[in-house]
RNA sequence: GGUCGAGUAGCUCAGUCGGCAGAGCAUACGCCUGAAAAGCGUAGGGUCACCGGAUCGACGCCGGUCUCGACCA
């Protein structure tokens, strides 16, 4: 926002898997409305609650407000969030499509032959997709048969994989706070968000009509307080939770852009306008 | 003051007949192209409260000390 305000003509583009979502505010920390009046933010209530959505959903939506801005003359400001989803847009991904009935195969057999059996399925369809995962990751392993069973092409013949980082037209900066100052912030932000009503914000969500999807009811706070809502945790309990899946989080984020030899890292201390400002006025 | 129970990894706890010290979570590191705020893997980490004793050998048995808890007075 600092640095959107100063320079007249950029508009933040929102990258994050959650934020998509109406209604989800205060659990996702979601831009204010005064924010949203002084700067121009895409890609934030994109769908219902009760929606699902995916990598490929928030890829027309961002590839889609980029071009409007470039057409305006104006200058995208990505924030990001979700790692994935970032990676789709600065390396374009061809993202192999759907085959809805194979899926469901597959996770029936999962559950009856384990991860391992159709890890070794895999590896006799496509060894350099059943390489790039562990043999115990039912999601991804699942989804690789997928797209070979259902396109009759090998998944790894759709894209090099995450590991190659070709030159890209986005000046790339990466933002990162000491542990423990981390930690601090989180705790803070977790009470913050539960003063503003955290708990009666699921709560409504779940009575709407659509309720919450697979996608939406896994956010980090609205899942932790479903436990809460359902008796299956304390206040203390939840919040301690909460605070720890985010950190856990924070970290995870930090693990995947770290390894994205574009990215220029800041040390952030205590105020980040002043350290990240004057990185971002030299792009 | 007395009786009983407990003390083992950062936390919660297993540990059989005395024979190489274990798990889950946490932490660190890594992986993952349509669930990604999701999912998965690898590793590090120990004065077994302390002191002494018997034994080839003790987390374990014996004696004592300390700390915590429950109950009794």
């Amino acid at each position: 926002m600092a640095y959107a305000l100063r320079h007249p003509g950029t508009e933040i583009v929102v990258v994050d898997a959650m934020q998509v979502y109406r209604h989800m505010d205060i659990g996702t920390a979601k831009p204010s409305a005064a924010d949203r009046d002084a700067v121009p933010h895409h890609c934030l209530d994109l769908v219902d609650p009760g929606d699902d959505f995916t990598v490929a959903d928030h890829t027309v939506a961002a590839c889609a407000a980029l071009d409007a801005i470039e057409s305006r003359g104006g200058r995208a400001l990505l924030v990001a969030g979700t790692g994935l989803y970032l990676r789709a847009i600065t390396d374009p991904m061809e993202l192999p499509g759907r085959w809805p009935a194979v899926r469901e195969q597959l996770e029936q057999r999962v559950q009856l032959e384990g991860a391992a059996a159709l890890h070794a399925e895999l590896a006799a369809l496509d060894p350099v997709a059943a390489s790039r995962m562990e043999p115990g990751n039912e999601r991804r392993i699942v989804r690789a048969l997928e797209v070979t069973l259902g396109s009759g092409r090998q998944f790894s013949s759709f894209g090099p994989g995450l590991d190659e980082y070709r030159p890209v037209p986005f000046e790339m900066v990466g933002l990162r706070w000491q542990r423990d100052a981390l930690s601090a912030r989180i705790e803070a932000r977790v009470r913050r968000m539960m003063d503003d009503g955290l708990v009666d914000e699921v709560a409504g969500l779940r009575h709407r009509p659509g309720g919450l999807s697979r996608t939406a009811s896994q956010a980090l706070g609205y899942r932790e307080v479903i436990d809460l809502l359902d008796g299956r945790a304390t206040v203390s309990e939840t919040v301690d939770a909460i605070a720890l899946h985010t950190r856990q989080y924070a970290v995870r984020q930090e693990r995947w852009f770290r390894r994205d030899p574009r990215v220029t890292w800041v040390e952030v201390h205590d105020d980040p306008e002043r350290t990240l400002l004057p990185v971002l006025e030299r792009r």
